[in-house]
DNA sequence: GTGAAAGCGCTAACAG
DNA sequence: CTGTTAGCGCTTTCAC
């Protein structure tokens, strides 16, 4: 059996509230006893339970992330790796765990965050992706658990950290038109995510814009994968009228995107812009180098935990959180010529 | 106030044992009296306190993920990043919780998962990438905490899956003697790791049956990323006496090895053939499509995560598991003229 | 400053 | 089959 705070208290010749206070860093305790008890702790090997704690101050100090992925392709995404590190280095910093919530469905899901909380396990939640109509989210804010979203909730403002993915998207698109590029088309992840809806609709106000009329076959949202990109880019490329631009909405796409080029043999950039999203690794790897938009994904996952814990602790304060996106233009957007 | 065990008992007129019974599933409670107090709970919307059943239980069903990686790189690592969805999904299989260790330091990771056990915060944990002298396995092992490493612990025979990577290595290695390659490098990561001296020795064992002498000046092993690959890869083209072939640890840093050649103009795989590990998605994308050595990540995390929470139940079984390896042989390290 | 006592929510003998 | 009684290890009034 372990060493608990009696044994230590009978060591030390004092009682357990004694030991308790010195645990807790109660002030209204003599420094002779402390140093005293604090060296019998040292001398026992003592380590006080978290669980009993945690029973007692009713806090668990642990938050959950949930992916709402399933658990074999969530981790596979960049962005979802990044942010996890941001969140876990944040954590860490304000002596919180993190624990990783996976399912099966998105009902079990829901049910099994829940529980996460019902049971005490966690004492918030980060959700790092929310969909059109997020059952999780509106049943977080009806039971009044405290959660952050990375992202947007249309027509809510539930503490979350995002980019402005419309003006960003905007401005990706309207660096292809700047490049000379006119017939843009647009391959997106699931239509289901308010983030794809955002970067579409900052699509369409970079082409409206410049009176340039959105054309639907020319928009494919299916899911995020390598797969998904390379099947869209190959149903744009595959007719005679085709684009000769593309912007994809992740970078993942993007690489798919140009997959769907080298069967056409169509030359990126010059017969085919292509922009990305995220910034991922494989972006300034590939040949040619993927233009896309930064956004600052770590920092993303910090900020959350970071809001999170603090609104645990006290009220949420300052619950939107939006951070900088940046355009990274490398040479698959670089049509020759139109240098700017 | 949550509603508690006292609650409903009182709710349905039975003690908070009768209550806790049904909660735990004793056989032995009249079918009503279940059903009244089954159904009181669902009215009351009653959840049991996972933080009181620990206490008493002393079991948290909680393991930790140990990746031993700042939180910044960790993630970004796809084969960790897939270990964790094999880890989470089967430990939600196993009804156990995932918590996700990380730290700054070395030392600093090593007491956190300790205090964890002794704080009786997890109960188990799973340790990712075993370094040759790794201090975390050793203190694990005396103080009698239940884990499982990922890869292999020399000397010992503490509970592992791993894949057989001496003869993985040498797998891949032979594979480019019989594409007629020579002159073959090897570029690797931190000669730190178990997985980067059994790869090494791998590469030698190839080498020396084919009565072929290793040069040390073409062993290079720095860091698992693309920017080290490049490095490497660029040290070791550089010089007029150069391979014809390099043997990458992992394909992250066949990446970067591949990058190098294109400074060089070096073609690949006629002037250069390269080999990597672990079958990353990229492999497939780039262009030469990468020749890797693919092993089941996935089910390697499954494995883990099922052989420690059995270990944590009953004792440790068949604490060794060894999944295979497989030759993926793509264009990368397809000599013209060589094909087998 | 320190101790005694009560209790966090639940489980597990021990009775009946 | 079910209730009573003790705790699990810790914190926190409330006294002294």
């Amino acid at each position: 059996m372990p060493v608990t705070i009696k044994h230590v208290a009978a060591e030390a010749g004092v009682s357990a509230s004694t030991v308790s206070r010195v645990l807790t860093g109660d002030c209204r305790i003599s420094e002779p006893t402390r140093q005293r008890v604090l060296q019998v702790m040292e001398q026992l090997g003592y380590h006080p339970n978290a669980i009993a704690r945690s029973l007692v101050n009713q806090k668990s100090n642990t938050i959950g992330l949930v992916l709402s992925r399933a658990p074999r392709t969530a981790m596979a995404i960049p962005f979802f790796a990044e942010l996890i590190g941001g969140i876990t280095e944040q954590a860490y910093a304000d002596k919180h765990h993190v624990l990783l919530v996976s399912s099966i469905s998105r009902e079990e899901e829901c049910s099994q965050v829940l529980n996460l909380f019902r049971n005490k396990r966690v004492e918030g939640v980060i959700h790092a992706a929310s969909r059109m109509d997020d059952t999780l989210i509106s049943a977080l804010a009806q039971e009044g658990f405290p959660f952050v979203v990375i992202g947007r909730v249309p027509g809510s403002d539930v503490p979350s950290v995002n980019n402005d993915n419309i003006a960003a998207a905007d401005m990706a698109v309207t660096h292809l038109l700047d490049q000379g590029y006119t017939r843009i088309a647009c391959v997106g992840g699931s239509p289901d995510l308010v983030v794809t809806m955002d970067r579409l609709q900052g699509y369409k106000n970079a082409l409206t814009r410049r009176g340039i009329e959105i054309r639907k076959e020319w928009v494919i949202c299916s899911e995020s994968t390598t797969l998904a990109g390379a099947a869209a880019s190959e149903k744009l490329l595959g007719q005679a009228d085709r684009p000769d631009a593309i912007f994809a909405m992740d970078d993942t796409l993007a690489v798919g995107v140009w997959k769907g080029t080298r069967k056409f043999g169509i030359n990126c950039p010059e017969e085919l812009g292509i922009i990305g999203f995220n910034d991922d690794l494989i972006s300034s790897i590939m040949e040619p180098a993927l233009s896309t938009v930064r956004i600052p994904i770590f920092e993303m996952g910090r900020e959350a935990a970071k809001m999170l814990i603090r609104g645990i602790q006290n009220e949420f304060t300052g619950k939107n959180r939006i951070v900088p996106a940046e355009l990274v233009i490398r040479q698959s957007s670089m049509r020759k010529g139109y240098y700017s």
